[in-house]
DNA sequence: TCCAATTATCTCGATATCAAGATACCGGGA
DNA sequence: TCCCGGTATCTTGATATCGAGATAATTGGA
């Protein structure tokens, strides 16, 4: 630990420690981490996006509808628990993408007060497109750590995310 | 590895390894868990700040004064870059704080270009308050974890997230 | 069969955010 | 001294999001 380098993080904890020494702030190393470090990769997930003319929401719903499989079709509600937005805002998400006729909406034959969205074919391609960009950009940002690190951090990231995923059913 | 249970990106990951078979999705596992969790902790922050009467986005701006230590001041452009927002939001987040009375906006002596913003007496009693309560939520979050887990995660991400923060000086 | 509680989706108003451009000021060089 | 690129902040217009409530259909029990 001779020469690594500070972060930001590491900067805001030293003050911390500097202004309030009778508090324990060892949890913003891991927590303010994590948000600092999600609000960078939506600026680089636009970027990545933005070559094929999609922003971050959209590709939310057309990949959860992608990795569904055939017929590539979600309910509403189950896009919400995917996407974690409120449904006031799917709907909105899904008329601006059905507006862009990346998926269309039906009737639910099971249950009429249901709709089931659909993913186009031109929804499906511009799916599969996006993915491949966003995994080559990722892996970059990833290279820095090697293959069994990045499994230790993404079991240590699992034992966080478990009680909220399991919190929601 | 017999009985860890699945997380929501575990069955995201395997959706898309059904489907593409032919792709490496593991940057997933490291990155979207690190989105999805962050999208959880500002839902959690929400709920704990409204003890104070507080948006997250405040704490954000106050906490950052208060950390500074005497006289808890700093430029618009300073608070910019520890936030990361924009400069039209932290525009739009000064005059909102300076309506509450939380800080107070004052020219700076050495710029006529700058301005200062400074915490008022009320402003600092409230950051305290909003931070005790803030890592007293997040020690539970990470109860899951044993200390030397939670440095080894904390040195990971500082891994990622030094690119970004060494990019923007 | 009927009713109440639950569920699924949508509507609407308020608001925070962003991007791009405007304004004002600084500092160095000719 | 004058100019000019660079810097600091603010303004504006468009837009995505949230939260709360509305509507409609389902389910289970009396």
């Amino acid at each position: 630990m001779t020469e690594a380098a500070r972060d930001e993080v590491d900067r805001l904890v030293a003050a911390w420690r500097r202004e309030r020494p009778d508090l324990d702030v060892q949890p913003l190393e891991v927590l303010s981490r994590v948000t600092r470090l999600a609000r960078h990769l939506d600026r680089a997930r636009r970027t990545a996006f933005a070559e094929h003319g999609l922003e971050p929401w959209e590709f939310d719903v057309l990949s959860a509808l992608r990795r569904t499989g055939e017929p590539y079709q979600l309910s509403p509600g189950q896009l919400l628990t995917q996407t974690l937005v409120t449904s006031g805002t799917m709907t909105n998400r899904i008329d601006r993408l059905a507006a862009k006729e990346l998926v269309v909406r039906g009737p639910d034959p099971a249950d009429r007060r249901g709709v089931l969205v659909r993913l186009t074919t031109a929804g499906r391609e511009l799916a599969d497109a996006a993915l491949a960009g966003l995994l080559k950009n990722e892996r970059e940002l990833l290279a820095a750590l090697p293959a069994d690190r990045l499994t230790t951090l993404a079991d240590l990231l699992r034992t966080l995310t478990l009680p909220f995923d399991i919190a929601e059913h």
